[in-house]
DNA sequence: GATATCCTTAAAGCCAACTTCAAGGTCAAG
DNA sequence: CTTGACCTTGAAGTTGGCTTTAAGGATATC
């Protein structure tokens, strides 16, 4: 696959995914006759898996890091990367709310009116509860 | 409670609760005396939901929205703003996916070597599966 | 009443993640 | 052999989300 062709397949731009390879978090191979970079099956689910981190916020020096382990099929030592841990823990610790988050959006466009979650409850639970495990960011993400 | 206070309950600091307030997402009271902003429970709920929104990449103005709705207890009409539905199905559809990558992330510390999953296989799986919904974003998110 | 720790504002600065620009090489179709 | 759609690079520009700076007023403690 050349850059358009992985592009469209992991729904973002050519230059997107220029930009991912520039900064190391796809290694295409190279086509000797022209220099176009060359992309497989696996550059996808890289793209896939950067697109998924992103979306929660992760930087790209971290997925890079994951990448790596990912690559060598090395879960990594406890201690050298604990911040990782932490949003493991954040991401899991919010999965719930993110489900009562997704529900909610959701009813935006079904529509089935019949029990659509107040975000207004949600918002006061939020408002209630215990704090995230606050450490310094919201999330420990950031 | 004053902006310190609430940005503490909050995990973040005394200027992003500011930063907040200057784009309208939280609308304190004031102190007569002295002009002092005053934030309320309801405050801290919205801080979270903020806090949590934002660690999935929602930007501010989306967010804005979002916490209008709640105000007024008012699910959107459909067509309004697609985007967010677009939003919901997307985390729902990616849940599962999270859910992997934040069991992962834990076994990072966990390390009780047992059953970590593998991270190259999730990246496999993603690379041969049917793309997420792709519409302009890689999530329709941004 | 000095000192320290709050609070206010507007404006400027910073950084990550793209995006666009500029200048060019490749390549299949007509 | 030109047209148009691709590809390359490096560098500059843009945007969003804070963060810092600057200049000042309020409040609590010694």
């Amino acid at each position: 696959m050349r850059v358009t062709e992985l592009a469209r397949a992991g729904g973002v731009t050519a230059e997107t995914v220029r930009h991912y390879t520039r900064e190391g978090l796809l290694r295409p191979q190279r086509d000797s006759r022209n220099g176009y970079q060359l992309y497989d099956e696996k550059a996808l689910g890289r793209l896939r898996l950067i697109n998924c981190l992103r979306s929660l916020g992760v930087g790209l020096p971290d997925i890079k890091q994951i990448l790596t382990w990912a690559e060598h099929d090395m879960p990594p030592v406890s201690d050298t990367y604990a911040p990782l841990a932490e949003q493991g823990r954040y991401i899991r610790s919010r999965i719930h709310e993110l489900q009562a988050i997704a529900r909610w959006l959701e009813s935006i466009d079904h529509d089935d009116g019949s029990e659509a979650p107040s975000l207004k409850q949600l918002i006061e639970s939020l408002g209630s509860a215990q704090p995230a495990i606050v450490t310094d960011g919201p999330c420990g993400c950031h």
